[in-house]
DNA sequence: CCCCGGGCGGGACAAATGTCCCACCCGGTG
DNA sequence: CACCGGGTGGGACATTTGTCCCGCCCGGGG
């Protein structure tokens, strides 16, 4: 019996997936967790054979989970589930030595299988999907650039993000510009839109 | 037995939900879509009693077909099915008479018994989700108002939005800042942030 | 008939944004 | 040691954005 950690915020998907892996007669979905922040205590409570991850997630995200049960319960193999097939969680997702990485969109027949495949040991990634991370290439920002992008993107002015960054607004200009350069956007909203879209935040 | 169509791109959540449905000995899912535009066809082809819609769906949207259903098979009872319970949201729905309103957030269990019910004729709302359109009130926006802040919203400049929409410069200008002054925020990325979070675009 | 709201546009102005310089410090690497 | 990239800031400047006027047209309601 494959023993499966499920941890995804929304109830509904949520419910869903365990019922459906459930059918699965080797499957048994050993815990169910809607927090970030919960994944670890519980894994290490129920020790899990794979778990199942979103990234999307309030608190501790499904990216930054996999890398702490890497370190914590290392026996684990970690399946990252995703609404978004953005190239660069599909990119950290590696580095945070995931197993798998599906996306919502394929079928359901899928998930049972990845479950079962990465559990054999085998890497289970949408070709389509490593191609187009591959050509994107990782992310040409420094770690301030994408904090001053993240905190731009919401409508904050430069004033509010040398605030809250606790950098001057020449500062804050600098990198936005930067940022804005390297995306070869025109301006603050393209950059974070793009950033974004290519899993850079 | 209670015929469901079910519409919803994401196709893992589709099939997960289908199977759900199924497994109810008195609810049969006899469609499912993954496109706004090939609902109304479908629903007229398998005579559904409940159609199941999500609103974030390429093509016609999830409101805009339950308007159409209403129209085109009236003894269809429709039911909403979205991720952000946006106060926006549930008074279009309400506007295009769809009989309920449930967001995805919920437990699964919520679905079926939404079916039944909604097929009985009862109305489905979750009592927080239609206080806070209530209290929200309608949107503020002009027709035109909404359609720049939308055109806005990608970060368009104020001349790529007066070419997409064949307005003048200055006209852009006005639009913008009126639907500013409307929203009670700084600029447009705020303004298009807050629509978007009412439902209002 | 008058008024009002909405669509459309012009002009002037202040503020915010984006660009391109400059400078300094630091840690790592050849 | 010299160099380089990253983090941090300043200053000057052009462009964009947002605001507040103004005007015109139209249709609907009192």
């Amino acid at each position: 019996m494959i023993k499966v950690l499920l941890a995804e915020d929304q109830g509904m998907m949520r419910g869903a997936l365990a019922l459906l892996l459930n059918l699965e007669d080797d499957i048994e979905v050993v815990a169910q967790v809607g927090h970030g922040d919960e994944v670890v205590d519980t894994a290490l409570r129920t020790r899990p054979d794979v778990a199942l991850l979103d990234i999307e997630m309030p608190g501790r995200g499904g990216l930054d989970s996999a890398a702490d049960l890497r370190e914590r319960l290392p026996e684990c193999a970690v399946l990252i589930l995703t609404t978004f097939g953005r190239p660069g969680y599909l990119r950290r997702a590696m580095e945070a030595g995931a197993r798998g990485f599906l996306v919502k969109d394929g079928p359901v027949e899928d998930l049972a299988d990845a479950v079962r495949r990465v559990l054999r040991g085998e890497r289970v990634i949408d070709p389509a999907l490593a191609a187009a991370a591959l050509s994107t290439g990782p992310s040409p920002l420094t770690d301030r650039e994408r904090d001053v992008l993240a905190t731009a993107a919401d409508g904050s002015t430069i004033s509010d993000i040398s605030a809250r960054l606790h950098l001057s607004e020449s500062t804050v200009r600098n990198y936005l510009s930067s940022a804005i350069g390297k995306t070869g956007t025109r301006n603050r909203i393209e950059a974070a839109r793009l950033a974004r879209h290519n899993g850079w935040l």
